[in-house]
DNA sequence: TAGATTGTTAATCGATTAACAATC
DNA sequence: TAGATTGTTAATCGATTAACAATC
């Protein structure tokens, strides 16, 4: 009822809800229950219910609840009712690929630029973006005030590049690059990396 | 002291140990305590200590571990002891990306074949490797009793396609379409999406 | 009304942390 | 030896689950 404090796994799951309802939205369905819910996910009920009573009560007993207006409820509660414009440092594969990913336009996440050193690379076209030279970059985030930056850029130089958009301003950001960053406590890093998860997987094989 | 029963996010650490020990033997080191290895990776040692335990003890009082000793106790507890013939299906920018990522190799992951409908990208090159049909999945997964695959295809077919997968053998799936695999239990899956990640991260922006 | 499902409390379960004897 | 650091136990902390009164 009340946002005292609510545990980071909570958060960690709210994305995940409201990607399902977006789900059950396109399948035309108006309702759902924190069972169906669970079945979907691969979760329990009783977690749904307990993670979404932290910010309120949603639904209605017997009837569960109304997918539009729980996806309203979730985006506010996540930010989203802006869009957040965010910049790619890195253009190799990776940071193409992402670049022009479909993924984020719905989601209130607008790539608005692209950055990268090789001077084979400067200038060349991503989509509508033209990739810059990492120079540029203090301009960019100072002048659009870029909260959030994905970063793909080798490992060799993803600490230094860190620190770098820090310094710029930049207060999240998506780490590809295959080491864990040193940063202040304030700014928040989420890492992706492929080798981990196929490395926990061979565990269990 | 037996790997009797260890919990789930101790075996997702461990990978993270990993890497962080390969980057200590890259910078020369021989040996590292609990201590040092907990700053770099913002964790705490009585952590690492206690889910190293749950394998056997590797490290000696007074000086900590021997960075390579430990290195290969990691890699066969992960079953990292043969190299694990992967498959990456569908060739859009993600797949090519991760199809010549040259991070797997040194862990033990080879990206042996990449698959698409698209007759546009099927005979096209990604590195060494030739885009294939779908239709040739089945032959080659049996052929060479792959156990892991890589899942890039749209979100809208993702389900039949990992269903697919695992008739054909695969038991491992690393799934990177935006949608929830529902998928008999003994099949292990591990999703990499981009956007609950950021969502997460505007929650506390 | 009868059936379904919520929000919440209390009970359970599991994971993290602190502490320290053992020992290199 | 003195200092450092392990492996492990016990204490603490936090998250999940079960249960159910409230109510649509």
């Amino acid at each position: 009822m009340k946002d005292d404090f609510v545990p980071d796994v909570v958060i960690s799951r709210l994305p995940l809800y409201l990607q399902e309802l977006n789900h059950l939205a396109k399948e035309g369905l108006h309702t759902v229950s924190s069972k169906v819910m669970a079945a979907r996910l691969g979760t329990t009920a009783a977690q749904i219910r307990k993670d979404l009573s932290y910010f309120g009560g949603f639904g209605k007993q017997g009837s569960g609840y109304q997918i539009y207006d729980l996806i309203e409820q979730l985006q506010k509660i996540l930010n989203m009712d802006h869009v957040w414009q965010v910049v790619v440092v890195g253009a190799g594969d990776l940071g193409r690929a992402l670049t022009h990913y479909q993924g984020f336009a719905s989601q209130g996440i607008e790539i608005v630029a692209l950055f990268d050193v090789d001077p084979k690379l400067v200038g060349t076209q991503v989509g509508s973006i033209a990739v810059r030279h990492v120079d540029e970059m203090e301009d960019e985030l100072k002048n659009l005030g870029i909260k959030i930056a994905i970063l793909t850029v080798p490992g060799g130089v993803a600490q230094e590049v860190a620190e770098k958009l820090v310094k710029f301003g930049v207060r999240a950001i998506l780490n590809y690059a295959p080491v864990s960053l040193m940063l202040p406590e304030e700014v928040h890093v989420q890492h992706i990396d492929p080798v981990p998860h196929i490395q926990k997987m061979m565990y269990y094989l």
